[in-house]
RNA sequence: GGGCGCAUAGCUCAGCUGGUUAGAGCGCCACCUUCACACGGUGGAAGUCGCAGGUUCGAAUCCUGCUGCGCCCA
């Protein structure tokens, strides 16, 4: 060990950190090195596994990406530098609607299952022009062949970004949720839940979007607050004059009442039950029954029940079992009736038919101000039966991504049992860790109010297919009772081209043959597969066990009540065990408070500071001055989006650039670090080191950070390096000289290890100057996370005070030396320096040092007592040195 | 209406299980060319810790109520 260390030439290093280079450089190298790579050959625990949220590809970049997906990545590099064996896939979300919103756009066409494939379509992107036209039809088929190549391109813009990030994933582990794989697991996981008996079908009132023409869950449903009417409206009872007054919202759901309800202790009513009504307009006899549901408070106690207005319709029409009036239809039109025939009884038909005959083809909205018009009339010698109308503010519930209200339509779909299993799924809740802890609440609270089983069906284009078919009888019905479904390895399958074992294609659609579900799966239902799809759950029982349950599942909070909610189902469902052991929920970021706005989550926010996207950002800023903004973040915590973070982050990079050249152009002979000086500094580094890994052990990084931070600045460049820097270069002291330098490097290689995981740029560049050879591992990633042993040999200081006492009295200098408006590299004649008799003592062992960083000629010390610090009291400067004229 | 979170310097935030004078960065002001860094350094000013009670020797911190903001749900 007598020989020198690797030292650098400052002047052969680029003035700056050129980061964009580096971070070109630095990524393809390691990709090629394959240093992210799962080794699938350790044990389960050695590894650490990640269900890494796969990205909507659909969607347009910004910043709002890159912070969470940063906050996972400082975690991953974290273990992976505590020797864990990584496992970071990366998926491709590009299942569902949103893929089919922006095919729709990008091409400016629509699809029409009933068009035949089309072979050797070629698309082009639409310009503005050609979306003035109607747009293109396409066939199904081709319609998802379009899906697959813009999510392709999509997916690239991705890819680029994470890698630029610096997101250390195992690229080999890559996958898209609508690809071969993750069908055949969505499937399986279809044939297992129905093989145990979770799911079924019904025919039954369902959420459905009429803009979208498909069923929707609870889980998007959104509710939205809207200004209406409520309306009093006039019912007659059967075989009497009197009348009572409902009121309602919906007045276009007349045609559509099936019944009256009202309190059975409403005294106002209570003679009325068993009785029929007659409903305004269409002279329909309903039952008028008594429920505890009715609130007497609200409107005038009695209510109309309709199939369906809402959630309580359908319950009262399944509790009593009521007919069925459907009078709104799939495309959200009202359907043709005909008053007068089974099912359509009407006291006077001709009447309800000419009324109807004037809303019929109306959308909801359109029917309402008619019925409202008709209802407003009054007849020969009578009232009008629109009695009151009275303004009100309610909610009302939407797809969360459409833009008309649901209605409730009976369609035939698939649901999983999840309502009676409440408590199991509040169980799981428990048995997973969530970070930050609170965010339990919001499990378990959606989970106590759920309402209704998941229905995982959809009537959309492109998705995962079901996996079944249907016989069809001898009339030409589908039995749905008893599907057909195909093996397990003959998955993934599309049923509206594969056949059933004992089949041939040409008895699809005919009677005595089968015919396919045309079904997609709600795209939840596969991205709740995610640790499954990485697992290759029933596919690889080795690798299964290897990496299910994962350990960390990163996401954001709104998806608690679907991501986190249906994978926790699923893998309860399939395995009776929890996905993942930790939750990590990031919060938002957030634009900033502008007077009078609200705050606004940046995704949903067009224009304004957060115009400039990733790539900018990382332009301006560096990748790591990115990555250290999102670091910064606690986790579950909104940030504001503040390009003064991003600057406090390049400012960090650009000082470790240039305190690490300073460190590292020290030259020495290797020796032990023997001053007291060093061995404090050393020992204030290592609480360091205890203290961030304290913080990332409990998935708190951004404090891991702040304390690395603040003793890299004040601890580190602003007062050892300071401290020592004579003596790095004295020519008489060999071995204080070897002392300093050795604790500068040691202190600058354990810094840039705990830098490593929020910074991997400058921190691998430093590296790679001089700790690469000497460690002999090549890549700081790879390294070892920073631990006891590597403080051993510096041994502990004398006094526990010194370093800290080197530091204060530094810092009382300087004061002076600012109070005389004397620059701090100005030398000092003579000076008087008081401070208790304790801390003159701990700062005797490091004096030297800090007289000569200081530059101090003469002092006097006195003890004093009353001081809680250093004072200087008098204090002499050399002259101004004369200016040498520039050469 | 229910649940959760937040409220600390002009701005963005940190302050753990209660403990002297409440911290950081940015911004602001003054000063300094210093041989790693002017993409810098030194120092300074700046806060009734949302409001009102309570517990305590002691509260930004714990409890209760209120106000405002945000999110989730009904």
């Amino acid at each position: 060990m007598s020989d020198s260390y690797r030292t650098i030439d400052p002047q052969a290093l680029p003035k700056h950190f050129d980061a964009q280079h580096v971070e070109a450089e630095l990524n393809a190298r390691w990709q090629q090195e394959g240093l992210y790579h799962y080794d699938a050959s350790r044990p389960r625990e050695e590894t650490f596994v990640v269900d890494t949220p796969p990205p909507t590809v659909s969607g347009n970049l910004h910043i709002g990406h890159v912070f969470s997906y940063t906050h996972t990545d400082v975690i991953v590099r974290y273990k992976r530098m505590r020797g864990l064996n990584i496992f970071y896939p990366m998926g491709w979300d590009d299942n569902g609607l949103p893929t089919e919103r922006r095919v729709q756009n990008h091409y400016h066409v629509r699809c029409d299952p009933s068009l035949p494939y089309e072979e050797g379509v070629e698309l082009e992107q639409a310009s503005s022009k050609m979306k003035k036209k109607p747009a293109r039809m396409l066939s199904r088929p081709n319609f998802i062949e379009a899906c697959e190549t813009l999510t392709k391109e999509d997916e690239k813009v991705y890819l680029a970004l994470w890698q630029r990030l610096g997101l250390s994933v195992d690229w080999r582990q890559e996958y898209s949720t609508v690809g071969a794989h993750c069908r055949k697991v969505a499937q399986m996981s279809f044939l297992d839940l129905y093989e145990k008996d979770h799911l079924y079908s019904s025919d039954a009132p369902t959420l459905w979007d009429v803009d979208f023409q498909t069923a929707i869950a609870q889980a998007e449903l959104e509710d939205r607050d809207l200004d209406s009417t409520f309306n009093d409206i006039a019912f007659t009872v059967e075989g009497s004059s009197e009348e009572f007054i409902i009121a309602t919202t919906r007045p276009e759901l007349l045609p559509a009442c099936v019944a009256v309800a009202a309190h059975p202790e409403d005294e106002r009513y209570k003679h009325l039950f068993g009785k029929n009504a007659i409903t305004p307009l269409f002279g329909v006899p309903v039952r008028i029954f008594a429920s505890e549901v009715v609130d007497m408070e609200k409107g005038t106690g009695i209510l109309m029940i309709c199939t369906f207005g809402d959630q309580t319709d359908v319950q009262w029409w399944r509790e009593e079992k009521l007919p069925l009036r459907q009078v709104i239809g799939r495309r959200g039109r009202m359907l043709p009736l005909t008053y007068g025939t089974e099912g359509w009884e009407s006291v006077d038909a001709a009447a309800a038919n000419e009324h109807y005959a004037k809303m019929v083809g109306k959308r909801p909205d359109q029917a309402r101000k008619i019925v409202l018009e008709i209802l407003g009339e009054a007849p020969e010698g009578g009232v009008a039966p629109l009695r009151a109308q009275k303004p009100i503010n309610h909610a009302v519930k939407f797809f969360e991504k459409g833009d008309r209200p649901l209605e409730f339509m009976p369609t035939r779909q698939w649901f999983c049992r999840l309502l009676d299993k409440k408590e199991d799924l509040l169980a799981r809740g428990e048995q997973v860790q969530w970070h930050p802890p609170f965010m339990r609440d919001r499990f378990s609270l959606w989970t106590e109010n759920l309402a209704f089983d998941w229905c995982i069906s959809r009537q959309r284009f492109f998705g995962v297919p079901f996996p079944m078919w249907y016989r069809v009888d001898a009339d030409g019905q589908p039995v749905y009772e008893t599907p057909l479904l195909p093996p397990v390895d003959a998955l993934p399958i599309d049923p509206t081209t594969a056949v059933p074992a004992g089949y041939e294609e040409s008895q699809r659609g005919e009677p005595g043959g089968f015919v396919a579900e045309t079904d997609v799966f709600d795209t939840w239902f596969t991205s709740s597969m995610t640790p499954e799809v990485s697992s290759h759950w029933r596919l690889d029982n080795e690798r299964h066990e290897k990496l299910f349950p994962a350990d960390i599942r990163p996401q954001a909070h709104e998806i608690i009540r679907t991501w986190a909610f249906y994978t926790i189902a699923k893998a309860m469902l399939h395995e009776g065990t929890v996905p993942w052991h930790n939750v990590v929920i990031s919060g938002w970021v957030v634009q900033p408070k502008q007077k009078g706005s609200k705050t606004e989550k940046i995704s949903k926010s067009k224009g304004g500071s957060a115009g400039l996207g990733p790539h900018d950002l990382m332009d301006k800023f560096t990748a790591d001055g990115v990555r250290y903004w999102s670091a910064h973040a606690r986790l579950g915590v909104d940030t504001t989006f503040d390009e003064n973070m991003f600057k406090t982050g390049k400012r960090l990079v650009t000082k470790l650039y240039n305190a690490s050249k300073f460190a590292l152009m020290q030259t020495a002979e290797r020796g032990a670090v023997t001053r007291e000086m060093d061995k404090g500094f050393l020992a204030a580094l290592h609480s360091v080191v205890d203290e961030a890994t304290a913080s990332f052990e409990a998935f708190d990084f951004a404090s891991a950070l702040k304390t690395t931070e603040t003793f890299f600045w004040s601890g580190y460049t602003d007062s050892y390096v300071e401290l020592v820097k004579a003596r790095a270069r004295a020519e008489d002291d060999a071995e204080g000289r070897a002392s300093a330098v050795a604790a500068l490097r040691l202190g600058l290689e354990v810094l840039l290890r705990l830098f490593a995981p929020f910074v991997p740029y400058i921190s691998e560049t430093v590296w790679g100057w001089a700790f690469a050879d000497e460690r002999g591992v090549p890549s700081i990633h790879a390294a070892a996370w920073p631990s006891a042993e590597l403080f051993e040999a510096a041994g502990t200081p004398e006094r526990a005070g010194s370093f800290g006492a080197a530091t204060q009295c530094l810092g009382a200098i300087n004061r002076s030396k600012t109070a005389a408006n004397v620059g701090v590299a100005r030398g000092i004649t003579t000076m008087t320096l008081a401070a208790p008799a304790a801390l003159l003592a701990d700062l005797e062992p490091v004096r030297a040092d800090v007289w000569a960083a200081a530059k101090v000629g003469q002092f006097e010390l006195v003890a004093d007592e009353a001081l809680a610090d250093f004072e200087v009291r008098e204090i002499e400067f050399e002259p101004k040195p004369e200016k040498t004229p520039k050469a």
